[in-house]
DNA sequence: CTATTATTAGAGTATATACTCTAGGCAGTC
DNA sequence: GACTGCCTAGAGTATATACTCTAATAATAG
């Protein structure tokens, strides 16, 4: 593999497990044993380093939430979307930790995650769009699907964040894709009011399938 | 003031303007014109100062979140409940900023910071209870209630982040309080579909309230 | 083989950061 | 007036961090 990208990949295994912040260009040279120059000889800086991860991240959720124009949606889809989003989420966790920083901190960052967000709202409004057009959920007004639709990004987007900080397991590390995968309960939560008869128990099943197994209150 | 009581205060400022990350006790000590040795005769370290404000933090929302157990609620202790949470947020607003930091440096916060969390989804879950006593919103099983009890913690501490990374502003400075109480708009969204008939269209109302005035879409 | 270009090592640097240490001032008290 | 305890100044330090510079080594082209 080309040392160009070796260092993209080390640099978001790294920040992963250990945070952004918590990562210098050194280390990163350090973890793949090559020198600081030449971890300077293939990116410019640090932010150069982010903002290439970001954008294979953004490439790939893009990918993944590629809505089909032609044909209705199913329950198949919108259990392939929600997996996907987690997995994406979960392969460059490390963003959405320092995020406000991150953005501050790069301009291009700031503007090109922007649109990524406003994609990806796009995205979940058109997905209940053809749930209620594939009779799964019932039909509602622009505007509160809209605001749903922002609900939902909220949840996913703040969901590892909670389980880092709030959780019961004391090591911050022990965060896994499963626990993360939780949060697809906690999006199902939200459709539930709006779910169609015909469609109800199929759905509250494959909510079911997420429900996190609680770790808390342990016996006395 | 008190030299101690005024650090606890630049700190809080200067964190909140520009960032816990991008200020050091140089900085702190700097605005206050004091020295830094000043500095650390009152405060062992920068975490000592962080783990202060987060105390107070903490006593404030426990305190706007003390639910009356003696008497029914109404759709006024609903606002208040809200606007307190919100106005709590911004106060402290640099806190959610770098959490997940903060926590991995300090146990201490880590611990006090998930029970706090704890705290807050009991309160939400309590209130969520009351709601339904009161006739405003349809009982729900104690299973779903936790759950959208979640939802809301979630929609609430990730409002401002979505509206410092993603809102259409180019400076992340220009956040104002009045645009972070529009998250109480999201908030409601959750609530629509459990409304009893009755308080429907009050709330409907009270949501139109804070309703968001999209700055995006300027005609071309 | 030679010339050029791409890649790499590794020492080095300017700046920042959290924090320490010593000396001394100031208010109150006997 | 001397003593004591609290507070403050300010120079200083060890370490870290992002990044640079030069020289040398591969790789490639003519």
């Amino acid at each position: 593999m080309k040392t160009r990208d070796k260092i993209l990949l080390s640099s978001l295994e790294l920040f992963n497990e250990r945070g952004e912040r918590n990562i210098t260009t050194n280390h990163i040279a350090a973890h793949l044993a090559i020198s600081p120059g030449n971890l300077y000889y293939h990116f410019r800086n640090k932010s150069d380093i982010i903002y290439e991860i970001f954008q294979e991240y953004e490439n790939l959720v893009d990918y993944y939430l590629d809505i089909p124009e032609d044909r209705a949606i199913t329950l198949e889809d919108l259990t392939f979307y929600l997996e996907s989003v987690f997995d994406g989420l979960w392969s460059y966790r490390f963003f959405h930790r320092d995020l406000e920083y991150l953005l501050d901190s790069d301009p291009r960052l700031r503007r090109d995650y922007r649109e990524f967000t406003n994609r990806c709202l796009a995205a979940i409004n058109r997905i209940f769009g053809k749930l209620a057009e594939a009779g799964i959920i019932e039909p509602q007004p622009e505007e509160l699907r809209s605001a749903m639709s922002l609900n939902v990004w909220l949840v996913i987007t703040n969901w590892m964040a909670f389980l880092k900080t709030a959780h019961a397991s004391e090591e911050s590390a022990s965060l896994t894709l499963t626990e993360l995968k939780q949060g697809i309960y906690q999006v199902l939560t939200l459709e539930i009011p709006y779910l169609t008869p015909e469609y109800r128990e199929r759905v509250m099943v494959l909510r079911e399938k997420y429900r996190p197994v609680l770790p808390e209150a342990a016996p006395a």
